[in-house]
DNA sequence: CGTATATGGTTTCATGTGCAACTATTTGGC
DNA sequence: GCCAAATAGTTGCACATGAAACCATATACG
């Protein structure tokens, strides 16, 4: 059993930042077809479209807290949705920097649409692990990630 | 215990690809540091030299495979490092389409010097996990992984 | 009040990327 | 041997992105 790497060589096949790019790519590619190829949306504004149908009124700031995009990233998605008549947004009456955001009735319309699809295609993704294991999964992920929280 | 989601609630913080995604690029940035800040290598440009330091002689189609990459992204960083004088390049004699690459002297310094220090790293990220929680989170995602090859 | 500072959001710029079209070389069928 | 198809690698293009500069609004402090 060779559980000790050798100091010169170095395997980019057992290193995990190398693992997880590629395996996080390849499950992105797979669901791309969904939201991408069907819909015309990229990954970041289809974050915003599921942020908002969870929670009804978000301002672009607590997206990018809960989604840890850069706000340029957050601010193009929304401008491209809102383009789209997918979401509306107006000043908060409380704080003219905020725009609240909501999800409009297409939005809401397309998201009832596709979100049982992205969830069947998950299940599938999923499918070669056990329920306990994707529990387990789940979290040593966010065991990895709180370290590297920097805020 | 909720572990059933409700049909119309969705909730990306147990979305698997969204997980996987945020994880990786966090890990990613935490690397960053050591190959981009301090010696202006990309993440493409540090995976050519890590295949050429583990198997010292390849052409770019083999590095391509390997890593799973764009042929143009090889290709450029390919010739970014043989810009730099990391990598020699030459036509294969057995066929010309092929370009014979390996590390130079200095690449193989370079490398000598970061390996060390993002093995480090890496350790530092792992260090959440025991010894048994690494194997097992390197074997599901080779699982997760395998159904998505597409070649 | 009134100015300095902080904050939410936008825009500009440089860079990286995938895809598709392209070039050059080799192979296979005739 | 010769041309069609395949293959390795390069390049043009469109697009996404992060960092930094920027604008507008709100807050803090004198």
């Amino acid at each position: 059993m060779a559980e000790h790497r050798s100091s010169v060589d170095f395997d980019l096949e057992h290193f995990l930042p190398y693992r997880l790019d590629r395996l996080a790519d390849r499950v992105s590619e797979a669901l791309a077809r969904l939201y991408e190829h069907e819909h015309g949306l990229n990954v970041a504004q289809w974050r915003v479209l599921a942020w908002l149908h969870h929670q009804p009124q978000m301002t672009a700031k607590q997206i990018r807290d809960a989604t840890r995009m850069d706000k340029a990233r957050v601010s193009r998605a929304v401008q491209a949705l809102e383009g789209r008549g997918l979401v509306w947004r107006r000043p908060s009456p409380h704080d003219q920097r905020w725009h609240d955001l909501r999800l409009s009735e297409a939005g809401q319309q397309l998201m009832t649409e596709l979100i049982p699809r992205v969830r069947e295609r998950e299940a599938q993704l999923l499918a070669p692990l056990t329920a306990q294991e994707r529990q387990q999964l789940l979290d040593m992920m966010a065991r990895l990630e709180r370290p590297l929280q920097e805020d």
